[in-house]
Order: structure tokens, then sequence, then C-alpha cells
DNA sequence: GATGAATGAGGCTTCATTCAT
DNA sequence: CATGAATGAAGCCTCATTCAT
């Protein structure tokens, strides 16, 4: 019944109870349960609990965010349309792992105990950087960031909706777009004038 | 030197190692010990840790919001001028509780688990309902929520920059109005035509 | 029926079966056990099974012997009646603290990885060094090394013996004086000629 | 490159680790490490690791010791010549085992629980009894334990000099034989009169 | 000869909480 | 007002060991 899959079984259970009650609220106990197997099972697998969500991060956004990142430095310096192309691909990286970045969002204060946080939180301040310009207005560096965030939550803030996945990825990508061409014009300081 | 305070105090600290270190991971005893008291001594003012944390929402935001709230509602059916005053109103209580709202932005796994927790989701969706048209389209309702999550997530998004506090409070205060404006104006529609 | 002696009582337990079973063997939920406590109530106490065993080391042991060793200093250069009134101090010191002189010797495998045990080792090296000369012969500075550990293996060693604890101090004592005598007279460089 | 001697290399690294760490804090897992096979393997050779730790005292020093003790029974009644050559063989034996010995000596504690300890003990024991008198003077009963004390444990007591191996031997042994010479000699009770 | 996968027992430690004083 | 002492539950993790392949 069960091959070489055990390892791969455990991530879906963990991201499951990990993005259901928390990181900390997760105990492996549970996990194991959840799965018919000992604790110490995990540990063959896992080398310790960090271990376990850090193997989340790489194995279903780190990659995906890194190629994001590495496309868009090659295409430096950043017009409005890499802009929006940058949004567009990381868009659909998150939509893929879409629990594991409501997880992200839901527990960055755990997760800043974590390294993979350090990491994760590097790759989207990267992203940042890559979208906003350095001495914008104050609301436009915000519309920017608020572009990234909205992103991260839209899957869920949609939650009660009717709407499929690709349609809410489409909603938020069309919200994040606007932000970043309305920074990049210089919406903020002409408002301010 | 400290009279009656003691149960300021212990707010005090709490909030603070809280917000540092997320919920689950911030002990009594930790708390305890950076007052220079007992544990035992914090259940003299707090029935439970979960007692503690939810009067900290209570002193310091569910008030203000709700106050909000009922302001909204005596002002129905909603303009877009009154929206764009709801957003003022409310940018004032979060900017004025800024590490609790930080705090509930990074821990929002474990304020699920908490009846505070309930309490302020209902009022952010209160909020979220006087302020977008329950048959917008999809981004529109995207733009809503985004621009209430906007200013949860300002004050520490912009923590690099050094511009002070009701600078801040005003640029995410733009960002969210802009964002209502164009939702109200169904900006989402015609770009879907 | 207990009063403040809780902590006197760990210690007594632990003692016991540290010096019964050993360090590693022994664990805190026996100790709990034998004394009709919980584990939790131990880690009142003491922060951990490591500062448990730095307690008994501290309250017996490592005081009586740093006196040992300030008498000595003052009293340099070292006499050869000055080393004899060294091993003699030391010797009641041991006698005192015989359990935890046993358990000492025959767990150095485990107390090289705790604080105390490089703290023990200290001490026994500057007797070591205040009793034998610098450049003997290198049979003179085993039979200084010799005394020292015969003193701390001979409580143990006639444990058959029907002879109470302070003939044995006497016998160990007497021993190694002689052979502290011999090395300090070069009973070695002239054999060897 | 490794054909049979796999249990060999595991012996030797099972030493160094177990003389290194200790008993108990030596894990199966790290000696596996150590040698790049799996715990599993180690199994194939040992059927415990009581059985593991066993095999070294038996291929190492429990032969030697029993033939120095075949020797000394086939000697009797013993003459100081037979005791100091006692001493002298049994002195090789450890000079061999050199590792082993330090070892048993530091983990006395942990053999206490094991087959194999009490094997080594009892050896101990029988070639105490050779050595002393049995209605010796207390005194002289420590000077024999102390003998034996001092060659097993010279070795790593005289650590930090640059003497080599048999100097060692060669000092340790001298001290042992004028013990038990002073011991043979009754230089206890004249003492006593 | 050796591995991959798993187990059951048990280790140390921490936590929120209680209660007599 | 607050402490000292303790508890019960649970946490993460490691260990020696087994067994099918």
């Amino acid at each position: 019944m069960s091959r070489g899959n055990t390892r791969q079984r455990i991530q879906d259970v963990a991201l499951e109870l990990f993005a259901e009650r928390g990181y900390e609220k997760t105990s492996l106990r549970e996990i194991a349960e959840h799965l018919g197997v000992t604790k110490a099972a995990l540990y063959y697998h896992f080398k310790t609990k960090e271990d376990l969500v850090t193997s989340l991060f790489e194995d279903l956004v780190l990659g995906p965010a890194d190629e994001v990142i590495t496309w868009a430095e090659a295409h430096q310096p950043t017009s409005l349309e890499t802009k929006l192309e940058i949004l567009n691909r990381y868009s659909e990286c998150i939509s893929n792992a879409f629990p594991l970045v409501r997880f992200m969002h839901e527990n960055q204060a755990a997760l800043r105990e974590l390294s993979i946080g350090e990491l994760m939180k590097q790759r989207i301040l990267t992203l940042l950087e890559l979208i906003k310009d350095q001495d914008a207005a104050l609301s436009d560096q915000v519309r920017c960031a608020s572009a990234l965030f909205t992103m991260h939550s839209t899957f869920f803030t949609l939650q009660g909706t009717d709407a499929d996945q690709e349609e809410k990825r489409k909603a938020a990508l069309e919200v994040a777009q606007d932000l970043v061409t309305a920074a990049h014009h210089g919406a903020g300081s002409p408002s301010g004038t």
C-alpha cells in the first residue's frame, strides 16, 4: 500500500494541518495520527518539525519564486510592462501553492523564528524592490507592497465566493497590476500637490 | 512607584511580547519575568492567558472599531463619501493601536482559536460589507478587501522608512481610498468588457 | 508535612540514584517517582537535570575543595609537611561527600559533557599541581596522581570490609601520604639509576 | 576497498566513540554515520549495542587478563616475586588495550548494568585477591587496590606529558610494584604499632 | 551484507493553571 | 496583592531495535 510515497503523504497532511490550525498549534503527534503512523516515522523522513515545514516551502514555492526573480533581474531596468509580467508570473506561483501561501500569510509571527521564514521574506522584499521605485512617493511604495499582499491574501479573502481558483487569480492580478501601474506613473505625488 | 497600575503594566509588557514573538511563543513565565513578578500574580489580574489577550483587544481596538461601525450604519445607504470617511476613521483606530494590529495581522492562525479572534474578524467583515457592493465585480471586491488589509499592514510594511506614524497613516489611507473609489465606480467591470 | 525541604529531598534522592545507577541512566521520572512528586515539581526547584547535578557538587564538594586550595596556595612554596596536610584536609572533604565522590569517580565520561565536570577537574588538577614537583621523574608524578585517586576510590573499594568510614579514611590517607612522601624524596629517579 | 573487515571497522569506530563520549552518550546512529553505513548494518554484525561493547572487551582485554590469572593461579602460594610478575604481565595487557581501559575506568556506572562489566569486575577482584593478603592491615589492602587502579588510570592521567606509551607503562608499573611490595612487607601494621 | 522504513518506549523540558498562605 | 509550590498534559526529539527486501 505505502511505497516510497510516505514522505509525500506526510507533507500533504502537514500542509493541511499547518494551514488549518497554525504552525505552533499543530503537533507532530496530530500529523502522525492523521496518517496512521508513529511520531518516530516522521523523524525518519524529516529531521525536525522545522525541517518539515521548510521542505514544504522549498518544494512548493521557493523554487518558482526564484525563477520569477531570475527572470526579472535579467530584464532590468524594469519597465512597467516588465513589472506587470512579474506580477503575472508571481500570481501563478502563488496560485499553485495556495494553501502554503495562506499558511505563510497567517503565521508570520511563527515563521519569523524559522530560517525558512527569513528566506521567504527576502524573496518577497526582492520582488518588491523590482516593482517599486526607490525614491517614489510614500503612497506609491504602499501601492506596490499592497499589490503583493493583495495577491497573497486574495485566495482566502474570497473564500465565500463561488468563483473558481483561476477567476480569483485574475481578479487579484488585475488589482495588483492597477496598483503598480498607478505607482509607476507616480499617482502619489501629483495628488499630493 | 507602581500603585494600582499593575494591570496596565501587564498589558503593556504582554502586548510588546505578543507582537514581538507571537502569541503561542510568548509564555506567561516570560511576561512575568519581564515584569519582575510571579506567574501567579498575572492570574490575580487575568483569569487566563486568553483573557489577557482579549483585554488588549477590548481596551485598544474593539471599542473604537465599533464606534466606526455604529457611525457607518447610521449613514446608510453608503455613499462614496461615507465610505471614504469610514476608511478615514478606521485608519485612526488602527494607527492608535498599531502594535496590536500588527499582532493581529501576523497571528491570524493563533487568533482563529480564540474567541476574540472571531469577534475581530466579524468587525472587519462588517466594515468590508459596508465598503463594498454586494454584487460588484470580483476585482472590485478584491479592491475593497485590499483597502482594509493595506491599512492593517502598512505600518510595519514601511518599517525601514524614516516617515513618521502620521505620514504612514496618510499614505495608507490614500491608497485605500483610491482602491475603494475605483471599486465604487466599477473599475472592474469595464476592464472586463 | 513538606515545608521548605523539598529541594533538599530532591537532592538527597537524586544523589542516591545518580550514585546507584549512573547519571545518564537515572531519569527525572525515576527521581520524581521516588519522591512521590511530579516531574514538573523538579523543574520548579532546578532548571535542568544538569542544574540538579551541579547543585550537588556546589553544595557538597566544590566549596570545601576550594577551601583546601585556598589554604594550600597561602602556604607556598609547598613543603612536604604542607603537602601531607593538604591530603589530610582533602581526605576530610571527600569523606563527608562520599557518595558524590563515588559518583564523580564512576561517571567521568558523563561529567565530561557537564560544565560542573570541568570545574571539578580543574580543582583536582590544581591540587595535583600543589602536591607534585613540576620536573619530578615520571614515576613520582604517577605517585602523586595515584595518591589523589586512591582517596577518591577507597571508600567504595573497601566496600566489603567491615571497617567504618573513619578507619577507611585514615587508611587511604596513610597510603596517599606515603605516596606523596616517596615522590617528594624523589624515590623515582634513584631507582631508575 | 573494504572486504570482510567491516566487523573490525565497526569495533574500531565504536571504541573510539565510546571512549570519547561515553557509552550511553554514544548512539548507534553516530557509529553508523562515522562509518558511512546504516544502523541496520551494525545489527548484521552485532546482535545488540551491548553485544558490540562486549565484543570489544572479549577481543581486547578479557582473554589476556585471563591468561594472567591462569598463570598466577598456577604459581600459588603467591610470593612477592610472583605478585610483581602479575603486575608486570597485567600492565602489558592494559597497555595494549589502552583506550578500552580508559573507557572502562570512566564508565564504571554504565558498565555496572552490562554483563561484561560484571565479568571484568570479577577479573579485577580476582587479581586483587592474588596480590593482597586476606588478613593484611586495612592500609595494605588499600595499597594493593591502589596498585591496580594506578595502572588503569595512568595512561590518561599522564595525558599532557610527552612520554611515550612504554615509558608511561614502566612508570605506572614501578609505582604499582612499590605499593604491593610495601603491602607485602606489612608496611601498614608496624606504623600502627 | 546491507538498506529503507518503521516502531514503541522513553528522554528532557515547558506550559497554562491552581491553591493555600 | 502577590507568592511559593505543585500539577497534568503535552511538546519535540532520540534511542535501540526489527524486518521485509
